[in-house]
DNA sequence: GGTATATAGTTAGCAAAGGTAATGACATAT
DNA sequence: ATATGTCATTACCTTTGCTAACTATATACC
């Protein structure tokens, strides 16, 4: 009953482009908190996972390029990158030309816990996308990179 | 540069339902910390919003459900209530049944506050919205139910 | 060349928001 | 009548973000 009223509000809403933003709005936070308390006794916080993948694609990024990158202040990262390389996971080594900047690589056991958080990372959420339809799919497909624009500047 | 590597590795990895899971979840991650952050200033906080926008829709709900439908364990929710109580947007009330429970409604300050929230809460949002195709929005129109489905047990 | 300004990373201190464990009051089952 | 369960709350801790301030280095300008 709680979530029937809610499956209105949203439709309702849906067809404004205000609508629009709020349902999503809505919607993201929600499965958001959901999706971190997946994560809850992995090792590693969301925030810390993504940077990790960050660097692995990235090898040899600075720290203020990950911050930008991950929608985060400087200050931030360096806690990120901290944590991260206290676990051996990433290193940091001085940048080649400019000597106030640094350079972080992932290490080999950074690659493989990566390799092995992916796995289970996304079990949730797979999970949970079995549960939809092709069709239904297939719109996340297509609305996954919309989303990421979104989130850029 | 950074952003072209993560627009073709998302791309790349979406032709495969693992790789859906994986680039939603970084998107969704990254996508809510910006919005977090428009947050920042106005008066309350998107799960005291969103809170306040569930005691409307559901007046007389106890905290258990809210928690529940918040997907929130039910300590914070007691915190979140008590910060919306604090500020005479909703009040407490002893349950007519069951004298361990409490309901929680909305006051008319509360409505006010919540019709003026809504109208620039969305501010951020709806101006990216605005940026995007009609086509591309037409799938996040699309997408929202699915996300939020998705954000239900 | 030397001084001023700008930039990268970090450190320090703070706040927000969540979690778990424990508690007290009440309800329910045996 | 007692034992167990449930709801809300309290106490305490952790995580993770922020801003401001600091240090080291680079760059611009005179």
């Amino acid at each position: 009953m709680l979530t029937n009223h809610l499956r209105k509000d949203l439709v309702a809403n849906l067809r404004s482009d205000a609508g629009l933003a709020s349902a999503l709005r809505v919607s993201l936070t929600r499965l958001n908190r959901r999706l971190r308390r997946q994560a809850v006794g992995h090792s590693l916080t969301p925030t810390q996972l993504a940077t990790l993948a960050a660097v692995e694609r990235h090898s040899g990024i600075t720290p203020g390029e990950l911050a930008e990158h991950e929608k985060v202040q400087p200050p931030s990262m360096t806690r990120v990158i901290a944590a991260l390389e206290e676990r051996g996971l990433v290193s940091r080594a001085p940048h080649p030309s400019d000597r106030r900047q640094v350079t972080v690589s992932v290490t080999d056991q950074g690659t493989r816990l990566l390799k092995e958080e992916r796995r289970r990372k996304e079990a949730w959420l797979a999970q949970r996308l079995k549960e939809l339809t092709p069709e239904e799919r297939a719109v996340l497909r297509q609305a996954a990179p919309i989303l990421e624009k979104l989130s850029r500047n």
